[in-house]
DNA sequence: CGCCAGGGCCTCA
DNA sequence: TGAGGCCATGGC
C-alpha cells in the first residue's frame, strides 16, 4: 500500500493544483495559492464565514451564491454583520440550507470575534485557536479546521466524510475510526506544510467527487492499484 | 421522486 | 460515547 505522499503525489499528477479556498472579491474567485502572502482579515472572515455554510451542503452552488449574495450586500465586514437582522441574514444565505441556525451561528460568531479580533486570533498557536474554534456554537472539528487551514494558515488537516471514506477503501484504516485518529495519521504522516495541508484536503474532495462516490465509479481512478477496494470488481 | 452534499447540535440512555 | 432526530437547500 502506498502511503500518505504517495496517495497526494498521484492525485497531484491526475488532478493539478486545486487551489482552494476560493476567496470572492467583487464576484471574482481567487486561488489562494496565488496570493501569497497572509489573507487579509476581510478574507479570513470570508472563509470563516463560508466555512458554516458549507456544513453538510453542496459548495456549489448552494455555498458560492450566498457569499455572492453578500459581497453584493458589503456584508463581508464586522460592523455590517453586527448591524443586520438575524432573519435578513438567514434570507442572504438561504441557498446553503439550515439557514435559520447558520444565520444564528453567524451573528454569534461575529460576536465572538468582536471581544477576540482576528488579528489576535491569528497569532496564536494552532491548538489553541483550534480549541476556542470548537467552543463556538455550530463550528464541529471540519469546520474548526477549515477555518484554522484554509483562513488562518495553520497547519490543520481538514478530515471529512470524503477523506474517510477513500482512505478506508484504500485500506488505510476501517470506516468506524475516529476523526482525531484519522488527524492524526495524517500529522504524523506528512510535514505539517499548510500549502500540503490545503492542496491534499482539496485534492480528496476532487477525486471523491469524480470517482470515489459513494457508489464508487473505479474505471479510470487513478488509486486503483493502490485501492484494495477495487479489487473487489 | 429519492438521494446526496466540503456537519453539528441536542437528547436520551 | 453512541445512536437517532433534526436542521433545509439545489442538482441530478
Amino acid at each position: 500500500m502506498a502511503n500518505l505522499f504517495e496517495v497526494y503525489n498521484i492525485l497531484k499528477e491526475n488532478y493539478g493544483q486545486q487551489g482552494w479556498w476560493p476567496v470572492t472579491e467583487k464576484g471574482e474567485t481567487i486561488p489562494s495559492y496565488k496570493l501569497r502572502r497572509l489573507l487579509t482579515e476581510k478574507q479570513i472572515l470570508e472563509v470563516c464565514i463560508g466555512a458554516f455554510l458549507a456544513s453538510n451542503t453542496s459548495w456549489d452552488p448552494n455555498v458560492v451564491s450566498s457569499i455572492i449574495n453578500l459581497n453584493k450586500e458589503n456584508l463581508i465586514n464586522l460592523e455590517k454583520l453586527k448591524k443586520i437582522d438575524e432573519k435578513q441574514l438567514a434570507k442572504l444565505i438561504q441557498s446553503s440550507g439550515y439557514y435559520n441556525q447558520k444565520a444564528s451561528n453567524i451573528k454569534l460568531f461575529v460576536k465572538f470575534l468582536h471581544e477576540k479580533p482576528i488579528s489576535k486570533l491569528i497569532k496564536l498557536e494552532t491548538l489553541q485557536l483550534r480549541e476556542i474554534l470548537l467552543a463556538l456554537k455550530g463550528v464541529g472539528p471540519e469546520t474548526a479546521d477549515s477555518m484554522l487551514l484554509y483562513g488562518f494558515y495553520k497547519p490543520s488537516f481538514v478530515i471529512d466524510a470524503y477523506t474517510k471514506r477513500i482512505f478506508s477503501r484504500l485500506g488505510f484504516f476501517n470506516s468506524e475510526i475516529e476523526y482525531s485518529d484519522i488527524q492524526e495519521m495524517f500529522h504524523y504522516g506528512l510535514s505539517k506544510d499548510v500549502q500540503l495541508f490545503n492542496e491534499f484536503h482539496a485534492l480528496i474532495v476532487e477525486h471523491a467527487k469524480r470517482h470515489c462516490k459513494k457508489e464508487p465509479d473505479c474505471l479510470g481512478c487513478c488509486l486503483r492499484e493502490e485501492c484494495e477496494y477495487t479489487k473487489r470488481f
